[in-house]
DNA sequence: CGAATCTGCAACTATTGGGTTGCGCAATGG
DNA sequence: CCATTGCGCAACCCAATAGTTGCAGATTCG
């Protein structure tokens, strides 16, 4: 259902830690839980809390190659959360309508 | 700031409530808080709560009218959150990418 | 005026959530 | 082969938040 979806992906948004690890994913390769946590204020584990959080949304995937464990953004939910901001805000401007559809036609 | 603003308003739609009260809002008219709290299986002031964080994000208007007070969907803050997937997400496809331009051209 | 209605504010509770420490286990490399 | 490295899991802590009840202040209307 998309409805579950746009909660899961709205509340994994709702973080400023996590947006700065999809920054961070969408800028480079995957990466590690460890060098993810090496460029923020908080302990790895915190860092794998959150990456749970974008694997719940679909936002993040996790490969396993020997003893490390690769995250690699996957960013397709992001359009259904742009599709409900889309629905919600198109009938006030055109340009969100636009928008709309490019996204829809995207699914 | 930018950055204020994405935390706001994705904090604010990260609340499956918040969502249907912006969802009555851009449907209607403006709503009071106690009709809004009819069709809802919440208190009048826990609807009012989640209005004050919509008003926050600067997502609704309140204006006082006699002894109501009407609150109003003003979704031009949604653009900020928009802005962020699409420029997040446009790496990956650019569908998106077009869409952060039309955004950005509209800000 | 007085009753009804609607809002505004405060206190309190319970649950969620972001963060930590601690420890055990698997993989790698000298 | 064993010390090192990196991950996974669990328990715990504290702050924030979604929700409640209760009540007082305005405003409308008969």
């Amino acid at each position: 259902m998309r409805q579950a979806a746009a909660d899961e992906v709205f509340t994994a948004l709702a973080d400023p830690t996590r947006r700065a690890l999809l920054e961070a994913l969408s800028r480079g390769a995957p990466e590690t839980s460890s060098r993810l946590a090496a460029e923020l204020p908080i302990t790895r584990q915190a860092v794998e809390k959150h990456l749970a959080v974008l694997g719940r949304a679909g936002l993040v995937e996790r490969t396993r190659e020997g003893r490390e464990a690769r995250y690699e953004m996957t960013p397709a939910p992001l359009a259904d959360a742009a599709s409900w901001i889309a629905a919600v805000g198109g009938e006030w401007d055109d340009t969100l309508a636009r928008l709309q559809r490019a996204v829809e036609r995207r699914r």
